[in-house]
DNA sequence: ACACTACATATCGAAGCTCGATAGGTTGAA
DNA sequence: TTCAACCTATCGAGCTTCGATATGTAGTGT
C-alpha cells in the first residue's frame, strides 16, 4: 500500500501479509470486476481452500485500495435492492500488481536461498 | 509460533511475517549455533540485503521461539565479559522447520496458481 | 407463512506483531 | 581516549488482523 511510486520493487518481510492480501486483491481483479464477496469466494476456490479472507480483513483492504486509486469501485444499482460493489483495476492497480509479480518472485527466491533449498 | 503439534503443515497468509521470520531463524540455525546479533548479520549477507531483522523484533522472537522450546539459549561466559547467548536449534526445532519449507512450498504454489502466473 | 441459509457490505474492540528509539554495556582499533 | 562495531534488551506507537456483531436482501424448503 505504502510502496512508493517508483523506485525497485520490493515485499519487505514485515508486511507480508499485507503485500500478499494485495497482491492476491489485484490479480483476482485482473481477471475482470468482482465484488468484494465474490472476491473471498474465488480465493478460496482458486487456492482450493488454503488461501481466505476473513471478512473484517477484505473490506477495509478494498476500500484503502480504492482510497489510494489502485482499484475503483462502483455500486451497483440494479434492479434488485441487494448492494453490491463492483470493485475494477485501475491502470495504477495493473502497474502496481505487474511490479508485486515481480517482487515476490524475487523474495520466493531470496526465501529459499536462505533456507538452503532449492526454489521449487 | 502457535502451529500445532501435528497436523498438516500451513503457512497462514495471515501470519507471513511471523512465519517467515521464524522459518529463515530456524534455517540459520540449522546451520550451526548463532548469536542473536549474528543471526542478524547472516540473513543479511546471505540474501545480499534483501532481507534483514530490526533488533527490536528479533530478541523478542529469540526469547519466543526459546520459550516454546524450538531453540535453546546458552549464555557464553567466557573469560571475556562481553555477553553473548548462544542459540542452537533443538530436536523440536528442527522438525518445525522441515514443516515449515514444505508449509512455504505450498505457500509458493498456491500463490503463484492464484496469480494466474507460472510458478517460476 | 415461516424458517433457514446464502448472499452482501460494514464496523469495532481486542489482540498481536513490527518499528524505531532508547538504554546499557564490552571490545578493539585509530 | 575517542570512536565504531559488537551485543542484548525493552517499550510505546502504530498498524494489521481477528472474530464478533450489525444490517439487510434473495432464494429455498416446509
Amino acid at each position: 500500500m505504502n510502496q512508493p511510486a517508483n523506485g525497485p520493487p520490493t515485499v519487505e518481510i514485515q508486511n507480508l501479509s499485507r503485500d500478499c492480501h494485495e497482491a492476491l486483491l489485484l490479480a483476482l481483479l485482473a481477471a475482470g470486476p468482482h465484488h468484494g464477496y465474490q472476491l473471498a469466494l474465488e480465493l478460496e476456490q482458486k487456492s482450493e481452500g488454503a488461501f481466505r479472507f476473513n471478512h473484517g480483513t477484505l473490506y477495509p483492504i478494498l476500500h484503502k485500495l480504492e482510497q489510494v486509486g489502485l482499484i475503483r469501485g462502483d455500486w451497483l444499482d440494479e434492479q434488485t435492492k441487494r448492494k453490491r460493489k463492483s470493485y475494477s483495476l485501475t491502470e495504477a492497480g495493473r502497474t502496481r500488481l505487474a511490479r508485486q509479480i515481480e517482487a515476490w518472485r524475487s523474495f520466493f527466491f531470496n526465501f529459499f536461498s536462505v533456507i538452503g533449498e532449492e526454489t521449487p
